[in-house]
RNA sequence: CGGGGUAUAGCGCAGUCUGGUAGCGCACUACACUGGGGGUGUAGUGGUCGCAGGUUCAAAUCCUGCUACUCCGACCA
């Protein structure tokens, strides 16, 4: 492409209101406008990139054996009455009447259209499994868009949605999308993991969510230095540091701690570490049969933070999780937050970590005092061990091996068995081995194509400009011809090796606008193009031309005669 | 939805308090110089100051209402 009859218009300033990283280098490079709230064009040199995206998944999902569809963005409210979800979905979904009423909404997502589509279209348990997929895109009324691509509420998404005759095979298929969106992030060029995800409210038996390894990601996650665990934060197992408690070693001892109420001042009052400290929160219970909300005590090491995710789970709480508020403690337990410790009359639950503490400080259940030297068992009954919080880094991994870290992720895709949910709800049925109708089971598996454009920025960039892994580049090579204007050399050699490098069937950027080389190597950095080749009278006198990678590293000199087998080389 | 902020040329901003001819830098156009890292000079183009009312001889500026954008939080995945 010649830069001359291309549009990329850069911008030197950053316009005020991105944000992240890739936002701002996307405006910069020219690659896409923003037209509202959550809504960008994709201009061409940006395009470029997301087609390139789309392209490999697009080649993984047809080597997995998955069908290629295309479905409505318009979608009749009455598919969505039938699964239920246009009551249950909230404002996230934009709903629209037509010039006859008629009610309709911009698709977020696609498991009814699919399944009405395959209800009709499938009969019997012979033609499964299927697996269907498109490319598209998907409208989600976000509350609150930012990020620029990375949560915007117009996005372009990969779904597929399979279908199966019984919850082996849906596995077999759900293992198969597990690989091949592997294969697919590995092609893309991007460091990420799979992490076991909650399977939340939808149910169903297994869920991972693909990460893409970046300081700006939004969700956090705990995996092991030495295997493959890697899970949500907030579905990490964490586990206790040992086995049991120590014996204990000092005396049980009730001190006055005036005005003391966090852990920290707890720690600073008695110079301990924050570990060596047991905090007690009170959540509410499930309502009980008189209408009434008794309280729960949950015992925390003093350093912990609790998982609401996991306290959802502990049979007896109310869901979701609430904290009580300070007068119902003061009523029901006779002390302020600030001084509550073990031994409450009420039900007790205790962290694993919190439960192999010995000598540790706690409240003393009466106002401006605290316990020294508390115990477990000599002190006060081990109430029941649960899981109920955040790991953090250092603890054992789950599965025995090694310790774990924490790094944050950008969500780029997710795999779920959805069961039966959408084909139940809409009798999408086949008829059996023993011609008996059957629910059919169902998975679906997503990937945020736009999104994954922004976060190959997020992962990959410097103080210069974009550095696109080369999979995805808007254009592999770069040639800078220096002065061509003036020079009928340098013209005459870049104009021979940009039919040379279109020829070999390359993506090449042909800067040939008359402009100072400066704002060349500035646009080029800029854009993120990962190869460049500079040609100037200098160093062409010399049977030269130059060579440089985006990532780094010295300019080259490469003879002329030399070009053809070094290009070669470079694209093997 | 709660709390803050902003709206003036394509982009980044000043001017608003204290009303009086709409400005600066970048970009853009023309010409000249320059030609291996966003170069220099000269001359230009471009704005209903977010919208609608009001006050005033006079409103970007003061008042009222609205809208859009944005940040933090809640929510969502």
């Amino acid at each position: 492409m010649r830069a001359s009859q291309y549009l990329i218009p850069t911008l030197k300033e950053t316009p005020s209101d991105a944000e992240v990283i890739s936002h701002q280098l996307m405006l910069r490079a020219g690659m896409i406008r923003k037209l509202a709230s959550g809504l960008y064009s994709w201009l061409p040199a940006g395009l470029r990139v997301l087609q390139k995206v789309e392209a490999i998944v697009r080649e993984e999902m047809n080597r997995s054996g998955a069908m290629e569809v295309l479905m409505p963005v318009v979608q009749p409210a009455d598919l969505w009455e039938e699964s239920g979800r246009w009551a249950e979905y909230g404002p996230e979904l934009l709903r629209i009447k037509d010039r006859h009423g008629r009610e309709f909404c911009l698709g977020p997502t696609h498991e009814e259209v699919i399944t009405d589509l395959v209800r009709d279209s499938i009969n019997s348990y012979k033609q499964l499994p299927m697996n269907f997929y498109q490319i598209q895109t998907k409208f989600r009324d976000e509350v609150r868009p930012r990020f620029g691509l990375m949560r915007g509420r117009e996005f372009t998404m990969k779904d597929a949605y399979s279908f199966h005759a019984s919850q082996d095979c849906l596995q077999e298929t759900y293992d198969k999308m597990y690989d091949t969106y592997s294969r697919i992030f590995t092609r893309l060029g991007l460091e990420f993991r799979a992490v076991d995800a909650d399977t939340g409210s939808i149910g169903g038996n297994a869920s991972h969510e693909f990460h893409v390894l970046a300081d700006s990601g939004e969700d956090a996650i705990a995996f092991s230095t030495e295997s493959d665990f890697a899970a949500n934060i907030e579905k990490a197992e964490a586990l206790a540091d040992k086995e049991q408690a120590d014996a204990p070693s000092q005396e049980l001892e009730k001190v006055a701690t005036p005005a003391t109420h966090s852990i920290d001042d707890v720690s600073a009052f008695f110079k301990v570490a924050a570990a060596q400290t047991l905090k007690t929160l009170i959540v509410l219970a499930e309502t009980n049969e008189e209408g009434k909300q008794e309280l729960i005590a949950l015992v925390l090491r003093g350093d912990h933070e609790l998982n609401d995710i996991k306290v959802d789970k502990i049979p007896g709480v109310a869901v979701p999780m609430a904290m009580a508020s300070d007068e119902e403690i003061k009523a029901v337990t006779g002390c302020g937050v600030g001084s509550l410790g073990p031994n409450l009359k009420i039900k007790t639950y205790v962290d694993r970590s919190a439960a192999v503490c010995s000598d540790v400080v706690v409240g003393a259940n009466e106002d401006g005092f605290h316990l020294t030297g508390f115990n477990w068992g000599r002190d006060g009954e081990l109430p029941e061990v649960v899981d109920i919080r955040n790991v953090v880094e250092g603890d054992k991994s789950p599965d025995g091996k090694g310790t774990i870290v924490i790094k944050r992720g950008i969500e780029v895709g997710h795999i779920f068995q959805l069961g039966t949910k959408y084909s139940s709800a809409m009798k999408a049925t086949i008829l059996n081995e023993n011609g008996k109708a059957q629910v059919m089971e169902m998975g679906c598996y997503g990937i945020g194509v736009s999104r994954i454009v922004a976060s190959a920025i997020e992962q990959n960039y410097d103080d210069k400009g974009i550095i696109w892994p080369e999979s995805i580049a808007p254009f592999q090579i770069a040639i800078v011809p220096l002065n061509m204007q003036k020079s009928e050399m340098v013209k005459e050699a870049a104009e021979e090796l940009y039919a040379k490098l279109q020829a070999k069937g390359l993506d090449v950027y042909f800067d040939d606008r008359n402009e100072r080389p400066g704002v060349k190597f500035a646009d080029i950095e800029l854009v993120g193009i990962p190869h460049r080749i500079v040609i100037g009278e200098r160093s062409l006198k010399e049977g030269n031309i130059e060579y440089k990678h985006r990532k780094g590293g010295d300019a080259q000199d490469i003879a002329v005669t030399e070009i053809d087998g070094f290009i070669d080389d470079l694209f093997a």
